[in-house]
DNA sequence: CCAACTGGCGCC
DNA sequence: AAATGGCGCCAGTTGG
């Protein structure tokens, strides 16, 4: 087993506990951000940002957030409908779970659900929680439900109400923000991720409940901007894979062609079914999933799984060859480093090995990932400048800016041409959707 | 009664 | 060990 060393906090990188000095400093208006950067201090995994970049980019980018948390108007009543039709479906749903099951469940308590399932009811476990209990969570009872769905009728109604319960909920976590201009801020953390990516709780509302948010003033629009399939990209890059170069420059599918590669057959005779299986493999890749995982996923036995994933390394030897050699590099520097230069402690002894392992591999996309739009959101600051837009949100691929909808689509461009970069000779392609709320199109 | 933890879910 | 990375929030549970 190689040996393996802890090393000093490259140079030209300040370590974390450094940030609040500088920060202090440059933003002393601000201090919910020196605040932030003081929490590195308790992380258990060290980071580490070069000097450079921390001047010229974190601290505009803790600026751009504090704008950013000026927040969102919401259509009250709105809230109040969607919140009285989830309690309405809640209530049918928990009538016909009764009916179907001849007592009464609370559903809230995963608990007891396992208890039903597989004490009362005797059923199987398909997995176990951490702790080593039977899990009963939605994709548990989605296997359940298919499996049993004639005997226990019941299962599909607990599903269904324990989706219009997340829904619910996220009405609750609305609710409880509202200042009192009914506006709702996010909150922007962007500190304690070790990847470098920025948090707010707004990025994980359902969609279906996310369009309550609306523009500040009649008359504007928002200005969704993503990169699509960034990560992959990134991995495109960093790894050169030819096959993912060559794939891009034709403007491909990618999850098409590596199925394509994998079982020697041309692009157009590949199925969606199959495409499926190639983006999970794809993204399985980036996670750093293996077999089992694969095969939970899929629902295949193991072996499929494992096959899978040897002919994917077996088509795409590029790729192969950069997993491996990330793996040198973590275990002989004891980090991981993104594509410019954000750096991760990984903690290599002991039983975590491998999933410290998974995550430096994680950490290389998500972070470089993270660096983009850190870097990203600052330029497309300064270019909206005296323009009659702000920026609005971000959520790790993802920028929303506001603006008058005349124009927006004009705006919606001079963003984008920012946004697209080069990246080590990988074009990065955004989309834009204008909308009149925070979710969906009109 | 509160605080911390667990399991689960949402988003990317 | 969910043998897929990251986070925040919720309800339920447990311990003080």
């Amino acid at each position: 087993m190689n040996a393996i060393k802890k090393l000093p906090p490259p140079t030209n990188h300040l370590i974390a506990s450094e940030l609040p000095i500088y920060i202090e400093k440059q933003l002393k208006s601000h201090s919910r951000y020196i605040l932030c950067y003081k929490h590195l201090l308790n992380q258990h995994r060290n980071t580490f940002v070069k000097r450079d970049t921390l001047i010229d980019t974190e601290q505009r980018v803790a600026l751009i957030l504090t704008a950013m948390e000026k927040g969102f108007r919401i259509e009250f009543h709105t809230l109040m409908n969607l919140k009285r039709s989830y309690e309405s479906t809640l209530f049918n749903l928990r009538e016909e779970m009764q009916g179907k099951l001849g007592s009464a469940i609370r559903v809230n308590s995963n608990r007891d659900l396992g208890n039903l399932l597989f004490n009362n009811l005797g059923l199987s476990p398909l997995r176990r929680t951490p702790t080593g209990n039977s899990s009963a969570s939605i994709d548990v009872l989605e296997r359940l439900r298919d499996s049993y769905s004639d005997v226990y009728p019941f299962l599909k109604s607990v599903i269904e109400f324990k989706n219009a319960q997340s829904l619910i909920k996220s009405v609750k976590t609305i609710s409880k923000k509202l200042d009192l201009q009914d506006r709702i801020h996010p909150e922007f953390n962007h500190s304690t991720c070790p990847t470098g990516r920025i948090y707010s709780y707004i990025q994980n509302l359902p969609k279906e409940v996310r369009k309550v948010l609306i523009p500040d003033e009649e008359g504007n629009a928002f200005i969704e901007l993503d990169w699509s399939q960034q990560e992959l990209r990134i991995l495109a890059a960093l790894s050169q894979e030819p096959v993912f170069l060559d794939c891009l420059d034709r403007n491909e599918d990618l999850h098409k062609r590596v199925i394509s590669e994998m079982f020697h057959k041309p692009i157009f005779e590949v199925k969606d079914e199959e495409r499926k299986i190639g983006k999970t493999i794809n993204y399985a890749l980036i996670y750093g999933q293996e077999a089992p995982g694969l095969s939970w996923k899929l629902n295949i036995p193991l072996k499929k799984a494992q096959e899978l994933i040897d002919q994917y390394f077996l088509s795409l030897l590029m790729i192969r060859k950069f997993k491996d050699e990330s793996r040198e590099r973590f275990l002989s520097e004891g980090y991981s480093e993104t594509a410019f230069g954000r750096k991760t402690q990984l903690d290599l002894i002991g039983s975590k090995r491998a999933r410290e392992l998974r995550r430096g591999f994680n950490h290389i996309f998500q972070g470089t990932g993270a660096d983009i739009l850190r870097m990203t959101l600052v330029r497309l600051n300064e270019a909206l400048v005296g323009q009659m837009a702000k920026l609005k949100f971000c959520a790790h691929d993802a920028i929303y800016i506001e603006a008058k909808e005349e124009l927006s689509e004009e705006i919606g461009e001079l963003a984008k041409s920012i946004m697209e970069i080069e990246f080590k000779g990988v074009r990065l392609p955004v989309t834009v959707k204008i909308h009149n709320n925070l979710s969906m199109g009109d």
